[in-house]
DNA sequence: CTTGACCTTAGAGTTGGCTCTAAGGTGTAT
DNA sequence: ATACACCTTAGAGCCAACTCTAAGGTCAAG
């Protein structure tokens, strides 16, 4: 049975994020000391554990708590569950690695396009290209790639109000 | 000169977006009618089509906000300055890449362990990977990948307390 | 003269995953 | 006894980039 502090510096979470993820039913503390400090078992330990794989893999806390209800009671669900929510997994971090490409693209040929010398930008061809809206353009051609693609996917499916924007948060 | 629903229509962001980027000092309406309207002058228009082109070519309000400071003053700037926002920028979407294709290979590899057939996950592999702790053994490796990583940048440096975690915003 | 489409503002809500604070109780070493 | 590190809770704050609401004013058509 160990502390919370204790499954913390074992895990990698901090106190906080455990305290976080409880709140959230990913995990819980079997027992409680005396004087109410949570104490964790083995097992308490291990499904820890598996959520910090989880996590590490790519899935969501959503995604964690559907395998974890699988990996609790395996023989009332099937591999094709599991596979399903990898699959779709898959499929968002592939679009997503697409999307960022296609900015990838974009941003190495406007620095192709520039000298980056140290005088004026009174001609710079990178502030020409995005005021003349050329900057992406082989990007913008491919109609169906921008607020769309892999958007038709089953799973949580809250059909977020927010396009996919590129987020690379520093 | 034309009204808000007129340049939203025209330059494809919401009249709600063009508002929210005028607060944020990205763009302006020049004008505003007797009852208070905005009005857009083409030189508006331009500059709000800068913006949209930038953000499509991937970067933040904020990078934004620098390149129209130095397109408005061009020659106060040098093309050194653009190129270093721009390699930046490049240098964050490869980080976001690597890391997701490192997930993505991680995914790939649990689904091929997985046949994915019907019956019981008393023994699914996906989930015994989990469990194991080996999900993403490949990408555990290298010891320098997880928190750090093209974080010794010199941008806004805002020293994000967050990790850099996946997000695929399905 | 009313309907309905547009416009205005300040400000709150959304998303996911934390991260932190306040205000207090507990445990132990000196 | 007192300092200090730890623990508890509910709840607020953070990030980016919107997105929406409330509560009202404006304008053209029928």
């Amino acid at each position: 049975m160990m502390k919370i502090s204790q499954l913390a510096a074992h895990s990698g979470l901090s106190a906080h994020t455990l305290r976080f993820y409880e709140k959230n039913g990913l995990i819980e503390a079997s027992g409680r000391s005396s004087s109410g400090y949570r104490s964790y078992s083995e097992d308490d330990v291990r499904r820890v554990e598996f959520v910090k794989t989880a996590r590490d893999a790519g899935f969501s806390l959503d995604e964690i708590s559907q395998l974890l209800s699988i990996r609790l009671d395996r023989d009332q669900h099937t591999c094709e569950e599991v596979t399903a929510i990898t699959r779709h997994k898959l499929d968002a971090v592939s679009a997503k690695i697409a999307q960022l490409e296609e900015i990838r693209r974009s941003l190495a040929l406007l620095l192709k396009s520039c000298d980056g010398g140290l005088d004026s930008a009174e001609h710079c061809s990178i502030i020409e290209a995005l005021d003349a809206g050329t900057a992406a353009a082989a990007v913008q051609a491919p109609q169906a790639a921008r607020s769309g693609a892999a958007k038709n996917d089953a799973g949580p499916a809250k059909t977020s109000p927010n396009a996919v924007r590129a987020k690379t948060k520093e």
